[in-house]
DNA sequence: ATTGCAACTGCAAGTAGTTGCAGGAGCGAA
DNA sequence: TTCGCTCCTGCAACTACTTGCAGTTGCAAT
């Protein structure tokens, strides 16, 4: 698939390998309908790979996510949610009352990501954010 | 002090028990000059009640996080980074290539709150946020 | 001052994530 | 194809943080 070649592409620029671990990995985060916990990505690889450590999915999820094909969101309960990078990004809104979850379109931080460029000459790598707070039901 | 009779209050109105440990954690994490991680406040509570448990601090930065008084950061060095909520709020640009750490004004999350509050009804609680990305002087 | 209850604490045991190391394996060059 | 340099892996030990529990204590009401 190409997609896998992009990948692969990806990993070689920039000094890393392509090892049959890190195809497991990417391969159980792509394939991934929405977030995923580092439990839960260790938890599948080991189903076709029972030798795998986690030390090894610690490590290749900060891989990807330094080269930024993966993101990685504090959504407040407690493990980190890792997510394939796509060009439609999303954000989210959590509200610490109900724990409800609101979806956030990109172009929010898109503005902000621009305001912060032109005056501060810094570019943000805004992949996906959560902001908490309080949604519009539990304001009353 | 009357700050010190405010938190009293505050931990009251929200149904929670001020106690010497409490005390000792706020004032650690008060009279402390910017951040301050968990391990650090528990080595400075230790030095004036050896006693005290690594669970009570971790439990107490979530009560006090919940209440607003503290703010919990990500600051992408590992351990997550408490400091006193102040009028005067701030963020941080920090940047991947360098580790450099910029000063964000608050302003510029206001005005992204304002934008959630107006077309979803959802009041943010941006208290503290650290953005990633790659500072002018990396950018070349 | 006394009482009662819910919240808090310390302990112990558990989970999530990190790090150092020695052997193993990509992958570019010869 | 083979070689060799690094990077990567699994292991083991470690740190950061969480959770359940039983005893204690703040504090509001009597």
């Amino acid at each position: 698939m190409s997609c896998e070649k992009a990948t692969a592409q990806t990993l070689k620029e920039t000094g890393h390998r392509l090892t049959p671990q890190r195809l497991m990995i990417l391969s159980a985060i792509r394939h991934a309908k929405g977030h995923k916990t580092a439990t839960e990505i260790l938890a599948e690889v080991k189903e076709s790979y029972p030798f795998i450590d986690a030390s090894t999915i610690y490590r290749t999820l900060n891989v990807l996510k330094e080269i930024r094909l993966i993101s990685e969101t504090d959504m407040g309960g407690g493990d980190f949610q890792f997510e394939w990078i796509t060009p439609q990004r999303h954000h989210h809104l959590i509200c610490r009352a109900c724990d409800r979850v609101v979806l956030l379109d990109h172009n929010y931080m898109e503005a902000l990501g621009e305001q912060v460029m032109k005056e501060h000459g810094f570019e943000t790598d805004i992949d996906h954010i959560a902001l908490f707070g309080t949604c519009r039901e539990c304001l009353e």
